[in-house]
DNA sequence: GTTGCTGCAAACGTTTTGCAGATCG
DNA sequence: CGATCTGCAAAACGTTTGCAGCAAC
């Protein structure tokens, strides 16, 4: 149930942000266009408008609910934010999308920002790789 | 001058293309998008379509001339390519950009890549930052 | 002179917005 | 019942494209 996740983001519980965030809890991991999600919607049997589906991504994003990407696509990517920080690869033949987590890698980044007499906030990366022939 | 340079593009020597690549070589490090160069172009007396500046910046990107990086913002920003590789660092609060090189990072991605049965083909890292207070 | 390029305006795909009616609490 | 939300259609945004005239070689 997303009921409490909602609330909690102080947004009222309506049926356009219970069945968003249900689907997106039912797939956490994968990545959804707004479109994706809108056929998904529809595929279920829920109408609800494209422009809502954006709206409610935009309040999920801003909750911390759903973390947006931009990968070389020109759509917008969506995931469940489940609050553990991870990076991507995309497999530029497939254009599947894998998650991964390497401390040493965060760890090394902190030393670069500091280096720069920076302090570190966010970052992004992702990998371009290829299945191994 | 940049006319060897075009030419090897294997496009044709005119003044558009000519004055954007020389704006971006005295500029070298710096990221404009392609409206800033409109307006460095106006500014520059230099009389310039908006879409031919798209159109020049896509064929200085095929022939690996200047390279296209998408940061926050909703414009895509274009910077001289000077062949050597670097990551960017964004200062949150001045939006300035900072360019960097960390083989040990380098090295760490392929790494990754490779634990995970990939082959590396390129990527993309973004830092975002804060002056240090 | 031919080929390729430019500027303009119109088209495009994605995302946002205004508004009248519907839904939630 | 009031406040918030939704769907729709229209607008906005950055970028691309078709086309008639222009510049490069």
């Amino acid at each position: 149930m997303s009921k409490k996740e909602i609330k909690q983001a102080g947004l009222k519980v309506t049926l356009p942000r219970l069945q968003v965030l249900e689907f997106l809890t039912n797939n956490k991991g994968n990545h959804f266009t707004a479109e994706d999600l809108y056929d998904e919607m529809k595929a279920a049997g829920h109408d609800i408008g494209l422009a809502t589906i954006y709206r409610v991504l935009n309040q999920f994003e801003t909750a911390g609910l759903v973390s947006k990407n931009q990968f070389e696509n020109t759509q917008a990517s969506y995931e469940l934010d489940t609050g553990e920080h991870h990076d991507h690869m995309v497999d530029v033949d497939s254009g599947k999308v894998v998650e991964f987590f390497d401390s040493e890698l965060e760890q090394l980044q902190l030393k670069i920002a500091e280096k720069n007499g920076y302090e570190l906030i966010d970052h992004k990366l992702v990998l371009y790789v290829k299945k191994k022939s």
